[in-house]
DNA sequence: TGTACATCAGTGAACGCGCGTTCACTGATGTAC
DNA sequence: TGTACATCAGTGAACGCGCGTTCACTGATGTAC
């Protein structure tokens, strides 16, 4: 009885989004498992992670989660949810204050996308690499399609078409497939070097601006 | 006694590169691990490769391979590296009969290296998907180094460039993300239908061209 | 050609480990009266 | 305000599993004479 005031030191007032999530006992076990499958996710990469050591980092037996996820896949499925919303949030806010219409609006999405595969890169390989079993949630295809959607928004501001056309998905679909590799290379130490002496914005901007002309 | 004749019916003559590897027991064990390794990769993916199964599928105790590499991340990485001088032979040959200097000898270098991503899935994402306690071998970024050099010099041909200049490296560098960007777009089967209904060689046709003027 | 010996590829049993998940439980909390 | 009760988040012990690696061994092969 001794020893059990080491845990969660601020988590009983997460200042939240939820305040009808009721708080029993930890307070908000679910958010502090998807933050525990996070950190963890990002230090030890998404294949080393496992439910005991979020459970541990969390400070809960390890049958805890299990009142809150179906199993280990739904931990990383909200965890990945979580990180697409925060991303495409990003992306937004690094859409304010660039004209309307401008290339510099699609350097922006670019720039916004590769620092998160950069910042984030456990919960990008997450969501795009690929991994283990492969997660085929719904939910994950949803955030990504908007994201998309997002960026031929702009195409099409750019190239002056009235909507999504055909050639816009095109033009899109072929600057995300570029941002997208980029991503991943810069990402791997062993690759990035064969970039490191460009600059990464005007990279984005040299290319947004050849595949918009 | 009456249950061993059911493995590797075809190894004994392997028609290979090794005769100086003496025929011993299983003739040679090191390839056929390697094969196994290799199937393994692409069946369940890099991250639940496992050493037992791989012995398993070749037929041999689990201990044996340890008589061959040091560990499991030494029969990947040898697995790794035989992938990728099949991969760099095959870029080679689909160079032939191309003329030189003509883009069309970047676009058949760029669809060689998407097939070989999605004819290989596995190996693909074991050089290049930054998994599990990250193989950082030596061995292994050579390999990729001389196939991007392959590319340089096909820009600087392209280009007029005397050899592999800055601009060289730059164009290539945008090139080679986007390859790489696509190939992990079109592996990926919720990511894929994004790109569906555009014609492989022509987007590859299309990018070389802006990239390369 | 035959024999004695050295080599070493592959064996089979064992090890300790951390994993994901389950189970009956407990005890703090919220609610009804 | 106080008491009885229902809820259910989190417990702690246990499970069966497959893993990577080790060890002393065995027995087929190649070699020296």
């Amino acid at each position: 009885m001794s020893s059990t005031e080491k845990n969660h030191p601020t988590s009983r007032q997460t200042a939240g989004l939820s305040v009808s999530k009721k708080a029993y006992h930890h307070g908000d076990l679910r958010a502090a498992l998807i933050e525990a499958t996070r950190q963890l996710v990002e230090e030890k990469g998404p294949d080393s992670f496992s439910v005991s050591e979020a459970c541990r980092r969390a400070g809960v037996s390890t049958a805890a989660p299990y009142k809150h996820f179906k199993d280990k896949t739904e931990m990383l499925v909200a965890t990945v949810l979580e990180g697409m919303d925060r991303h495409r949030d990003k992306m937004l806010a690094a859409l304010e204050g660039v004209p309307e219409g401008s290339p510099e609006r699609i350097t922006a999405i670019g720039m916004e996308y590769i620092a998160f595969a950069l910042n984030e890169p456990g919960i990008f390989r997450l969501k795009f690499g690929g991994f283990t079993d492969r997660i085929a949630d719904p939910r994950l295809e949803d955030g990504g399609q908007q994201s998309f959607g997002i960026l031929l928004t702009e195409v099409a501001k750019c190239l002056g078409e009235p909507g999504i056309t055909d050639e816009v998905r095109r033009r899109g679909f072929l600057l995300w497939s570029f941002v997208h590799g980029l991503s991943f290379i810069l990402h791997d130490k062993g690759l990035a070097e064969k970039g490191e002496e460009f600059d990464l914005h005007t990279l984005l901007e040299d290319v947004s601006e050849r595949m918009l002309s």
